[in-house]
DNA sequence: GCAAATTAATGATTTATTCAAG
DNA sequence: CTTGAATAAATCATTAATTTGC
């Protein structure tokens, strides 16, 4: 199990070969699972351009992987995971409504603020939220755009592990930028009554509920 | 009056001097708008990164311009034009509501189905909406991820306009691939009942309800 | 006329949803 | 069923129109 350097059979794509041509996608190694977990759990959230090419250039240790692989793994995995609280919450507010509420069944509409008041750690060890001295918003900070296209993956036809590995002592990634600390926000789920009918609570990413941390076990 | 070439007065930036340095967001020149809503009218609607890339190459003559910058218009007139038909759909099935309805007022929910049965011509002279042969989803077949980022717009602090106008002659921009074809797929608008107790009609961009033309007057 | 104040458009991001590979 | 990939919807933020008071 070399597991490193140039693209092997644990390079990411079902051929085997390295070349990938179009063949489907990209399953990451368990090493880069790991690492990105990692990242995930150090805060970051949406990483910047330069973040997403430092990660990148260090997965690529572990098997083959582009900046997008890592950009969509960040989307998807912060959706989820906050999709995954969600439901957490609800199912707990849910419980609640029996536990406190007069009326037998709520079925509908989620009796929001009961949540077990502060158990005394909170969720993700992430990087402490301060409030920019300057007065400039969070997405001009961050220089992050939506979107990469166009150029990564753009000729990406032939992978051609070219990154070198020069700059790679200029690596700091784990002390990181100011970006991933303003992006918070409270992700305003301020009581929307959009689709299912269902009241949703207003928390955030931490669970939340305004400033008062709600409830704090995890999977 | 010059309009082209190099980075001048209309850039596109208001700094001038064709640095735009940290002064937020693009401007798109007269020129620049009439040609991508030209490109619209040709059909295109998600643009391939290479698609992207040429079309962003010609709308450089008349001012600064970014793959992302052609990216995002595209996103956005897509969605906007959507949701001022969708408005004008709504309008209509109301108005129908009552027209034809036996309840003299149904104020949250548009009875659906009441269009002007076809009035001849449709809409967009899109190109013809061939389905692939192969069997192949339409994501695949562009091409297109959904975002750029990374390295487009990376380091664009100093745009340098580097794209070099060689391959001037390949730009057959206007038959286009079968790229813009396939992306139709009848935006499965199917009967959401999303927010604002609204129900929404099935239908795609060019507003036919299922593969019935439905009205089609325009602003 | 002409700025300040509002409002409308629209460029840029993020979030939600969907599709399909494995 | 999980999750990588892609698109669409929602949102934010800045610029342009425009209105308004002088």
């Amino acid at each position: 199990m070399e597991s490193h350097s140039t693209a092997e059979d644990e390079s990411g794509w079902k051929g085997s070969s390295g070349a990938h041509s179009s063949v489907s996608r990209w399953s990451p190694t368990k090493e880069q699972i790991d690492m990105l977990e990692n990242f995930y759990k150090q805060g970051i959230r949406t990483p910047s351009t330069e973040q997403i090419q430092q990660i990148t250039s260090r997965l690529r240790a572990y098997g083959y992987i582009e900046g997008k692989n890592v950009f969509y793994w960040f989307q998807n995995h912060k959706a989820r995971q906050r999709q995954k609280l969600k439901q957490k919450q609800q199912s707990i507010a849910y419980c609640n409504c029996f536990l406190h509420a007069s009326h037998p069944i709520c079925q509908n509409v989620v009796c929001a603020p009961y949540c077990l008041q502060k158990s005394g750690f909170s969720f993700y060890p992430h990087q402490p939220k301060v409030l920019a001295s300057v007065g400039i918003s969070s997405r001009i900070e961050t220089g992050s755009f939506g979107m990469l296209r166009i150029c990564d993956g753009m000729q990406s036809e032939h992978p051609d592990y070219n990154y070198s590995t020069s700059n790679r002592e200029a690596l700091t990634l784990f002390p990181l930028h100011p970006t991933g600390i303003l992006e918070e926000k409270t992700t305003h789920h301020s009581v929307d009554v959009t689709d299912k009918s269902f009241v949703s609570i207003a928390v955030d990413e931490n669970g939340h509920l305004g400033n008062q941390p709600c409830f704090n076990f995890q999977y």
